[in-house]
DNA sequence: ACCTGAACACCGTTCAAGT
DNA sequence: ACCTGAACACCGTTCAAGT
């Protein structure tokens, strides 16, 4: 009788929604985050988007925190998937190719969660996979022939760019090349000229430029690349 | 009698408090959050610190993330005061020194700050104070012989680095060096043997370092040392 | 072991009312 | 014009109670 009804039970809630988990509260809050950007994800939020209470979560996860640190994990994870399957050499020279691959490969995976870099930025304790993404890069370096005192010096000057990703300073809104003359502009023209002069030039040879402002690929790369060149000089 | 009234009623107020402004109540946040990180910057605590209600800031702040843009504002508007009185010649290869010189001010000021730089990040739009700091680095940048093109470039790949700070990548915590040997430790030496050999190096080789991990000021000007030789050897 | 409802101590912000 | 108290719609989290 007993275990007729707990079957019965789990099986009416399994139609419903299957049993909550650590690893199906992480995936709920990505999918959140994904819809609605990070502040989406709330605690009330991601349980109710798992047909749950809020306060079942936290038989899984300790505290929202938790969550951030294990979505974190989850991505990082996947990018170790991806980028362990790489097979390119990294002996010498071959190092600065191996790099870029392993960069930028990571910075495709990430960038499918435009939430996630703050996020990652937001972390105070480092999740294992990061670590175990980084120590990749770092015999990736050594390989190359660098001392242990340049790869610490190297993964301190990728920063955030080790794992793909690099701040949008701003965001300057609509630009000078907003046909008619605007009064706001014109001001601010006036005070910024280096600025809006280089603006105007970058906007006029590549008028589809997102104002050039926003973390573009091709930007990227050029940072990326000046690093990655530094680096091998200094090998 | 109504006139005696209100000069009373003000000179009270006076005594305890003198009248809110947007400025006070800026410079009031930077003070609570000198004290207790940015967390501690609620808009009912900010008040109180004012001797005010929360409701009361809001005739002279639109709203909270306004009090934030206000603060950044603040911080830059000193940075270029100081930076504004930088003589340094720019011309030519001059530039580079001038750059760097400016940027490490700013890192100066910055830094006084521990909790500025996630707010400097987190802004969606631009101060117009950190705008006119971008404008003078642009123009040391044009003087020095850069394209303008080439200065759009160099301002991306230096990005939060054009002001001063630098992400920290992660706090390791407790790392290789502490004297017993530290089961989670090995396994994690055992998962990670390229990182946690560097940081034994690195740790040995200067035991007073931060791991190596905190922005250090040294880390600092090696990744800025980088970009700089790197984008005068494209100019 | 897992889940829940009510409650607590906070938030930012709106509104109507005061001077 | 400036300031305020009460209230609203949220948070994350604790606790005692359910199965």
């Amino acid at each position: 009788m007993k275990g007729l009804m707990s079957l019965a039970t789990r099986s009416s809630r399994t139609e419903s929604r299957p049993a909550l988990s650590r690893d199906r509260v992480l995936r709920a809050a990505i999918e959140l985050a994904d819809e609605g950007g990070i502040g989406a994800v709330t605690m009330r939020r991601l349980a109710e988007s798992l047909g749950a209470e809020a306060m079942s979560l936290y038989h899984h996860v300790a505290n929202k925190e938790q969550v951030l640190d294990g979505v974190v994990d989850v991505i990082a994870t996947e990018i170790n998937e991806v980028v362990g399957r790489i097979t390119l050499p990294t002996r010498g020279a071959a190092w600065q190719s191996a790099a870029r691959e392993r960069i930028l490969t990571a910075r495709r995976l990430l960038l499918r969660h435009r939430w996630a870099p703050s996020v990652f930025e937001s972390r105070t304790t480092t999740s294992p996979a990061v670590l175990l993404y980084y120590d990749g890069l770092i015999g990736i370096m050594r390989d190359g022939g660098f001392s242990n005192d340049l790869a610490h010096r190297a993964m301190h000057a990728l920063g955030s760019r080790a794992l793909g990703f690099s701040q949008e300073l701003f965001t300057p809104g609509d630009g000078p090349a907003t046909g008619e003359p605007d009064p706001v502009m014109a001001s601010m023209a006036a005070r910024l000229p280096h600025l809006v002069g280089m603006l105007a030039e970058v906007m006029h040879d590549d008028p589809d430029s997102t104002l050039g402002w926003c973390d573009d690929q091709a930007e990227f790369e050029f940072g990326l690349d000046l690093l990655l060149d530094g680096l091998d000089r200094r090998r």
